[in-house]
DNA sequence: CGACTAATTGGCTAAAATACCAAATAGTCA
DNA sequence: TGACTATTTGGTATTTTAGCCAATTAGTCG
């Protein structure tokens, strides 16, 4: 594959890879409407906290989210919405799977 | 985090890690309008057709693609459309990450 | 049937991702 | 300044993913 066409579809892939963890999802659905500290997210995943700041730091990373510090905590919010649409489709497919299963058996 | 919710992501992330690898994202582009054979794939990929059949299985798994054999050859198709959406998506993060690395330098 | 082609599967190794603990940073406040 | 809190970073063990080769399966055609 062409080298230019192959870095386009690994800049692509980086932004996608960072939603691709089921915590990872999880934050994106928590911070969508309303930016959250590391400290609230860290309560409602339930894991370490440095394990939930890395997480964070590769969806920082990706661009997915943004991050501002205020006195000892730092929000994190989401940087493009449009990523929401994303769920809707992957919920469609999940549906689909769950029908195809279901006519498979019958 | 509560098991039930837990499980739902984690049926996403697995549709979503399908996407998430440059030679998935180039398929899912390929055969976006047009059903292609795994050997014109693996022409265009210019990987081992073993390599290329394994990506093709994942994203059959995750139930994004579905394939069709006819005679010898099988033909793989995009079974949800609505992923094509997300690729707009993706690039308005890439152009907010450049825009932002730009306004960083100045 | 036997040669041939397209595709998948199994096995293996190398590379990447994940999660925890411990240590370092940075900001607050007495 | 020193104690305390929120977060990040470094280190490491474990698991997952990727890609190639070799072997197998399935369909075609003489």
């Amino acid at each position: 594959m062409d080298p230019q066409l192959q870095s386009r579809y690994q800049a692509r892939a980086k932004v996608i890879k960072a939603l691709a963890h089921p915590t990872r999802l999880f934050i994106v659905d928590q911070i969508a409407d309303q930016e959250k500290c590391v400290c609230e997210l860290k309560e409602m995943i339930g894991a370490d906290m440095s394990t939930v700041s890395k997480h964070l730091s590769v969806l920082k990373d990706a661009g997915v989210v943004s991050d501002e510090k205020r006195g000892l905590m730092v929000f994190y919010r989401l940087r493009v919405p449009c990523i929401l649409n994303l769920f809707g489709c992957i919920e469609g497919v999940l549906k689909a799977n769950a029908e195809a299963q279901l006519a498979a058996m019958k």
